[in-house]
DNA sequence: ATCGGTACCTGCACGC
DNA sequence: TGCGTGCAGGTACCGA
């Protein structure tokens, strides 16, 4: 499901949970836990108290009193509720001092660790886009050999950036997702720059995009999918100039621009 | 060291 | 109704 805007919608409805204490979690073997077994997870955060929920990227991390962590990832289709019925596709259920969260993922693309240190996976990702200085921004660009489309989506580059917000955010800045980023004059990539802080904005405001089935865990939608000006707008009119909006795969993901409003 | 391509899963919408 | 196809917000891993 979800991008940066999503899981930091995600992030804040679990707010309440900070100060919690995990009295028991339950865990189905799936590709979810990556290889971790389940029962020694289980061990591993019975009694412990939850001290902070953040997000890196669209990762979620969960610091843990006596310092370990728990880490979670929505994949595509993960889900978050508080106090959910488990189903078909549940794979953990953290019983709570008060409450119950439940993750939910139907293609296990996500993932649910537990670690003692810092996660390694969070500590190799990119700079927070919203974070990151427009300068450095540019001139880290320009150092790769690629297209600006698939750099976009590097979390290794800027994390938290995902198909719907790299279109989105190129439609805005008027590059096409096929340009070479080693091209891109100091101009146009501050303009990505700011083009993408805005519609990251924008999205968090609207409480995410949601697209199929993403809600946050409360199992409220978000708004920003009818803000969408390219993404999944094919043959569809652009809200500039009229030409018909078109599809071009990038790195086997589907890529929505306008031909006219978006210059290689 | 960076890349592009592929694999991993399930569900849904579509055409026949 | 059923079946095949293509598509879907993700990351990891492979070889070039």
């Amino acid at each position: 499901m979800p991008e940066l805007p999503e899981v930091e919608t995600v992030v804040r409805s679990l707010a309440p949970l900070a100060g919690r204490r995990i009295v028991s979690a339950e865990f189905r073997a799936s590709r979810s836990l990556r290889g971790g077994d389940p029962q020694r997870m289980a061990e591993r955060l019975a009694g412990r108290r939850i001290h902070t929920i953040r997000r890196y990227g669209k990762f979620i991390l969960v610091s843990l009193s006596g310092g370990g962590y728990l880490l979670l990832h929505l994949g595509m289709t993960g889900r978050l509720s508080l106090g959910g019925k488990p189903g078909k596709h549940t794979h953990a259920i953290f019983t709570l001092d008060r409450g119950v969260l439940q993750f939910d993922d139907s293609r296990q693309f996500g993932a649910v660790e537990v670690h003692d240190q810092f996660p390694a996976r969070i500590a190799r990702l990119g700079p927070e886009p919203l974070e990151v200085p427009a300068e450095d921004f540019a001139r880290h660009l320009r150092r790769h050999r690629t297209c600006v489309k698939a750099l976009l989506l590097n979390q290794t580059f800027v994390r938290g950036v995902g198909n719907i917000y790299a279109d989105e955010a190129l439609f805005r800045a008027g590059i096409h997702p096929l340009a070479q980023t080693a091209r891109l004059r100091t101009d146009r990539a501050l303009r990505l720059h700011q083009a993408l802080a805005e519609v990251l904005t924008e999205a968090i405001t609207a409480g995410g995009s949601s697209i199929s089935n993403y809600v946050d865990a409360n199992g409220r939608q978000g708004l920003f999918q009818v803000s969408h000006r390219v993404y999944q707008r094919t043959g569809e009119p652009c809200v500039n100039c009229g030409t018909l909006i078109r599809r071009v795969l990038v790195g086997q993901r589907s890529s929505h621009y306008c031909g006219r409003c978006q210059k290689r």
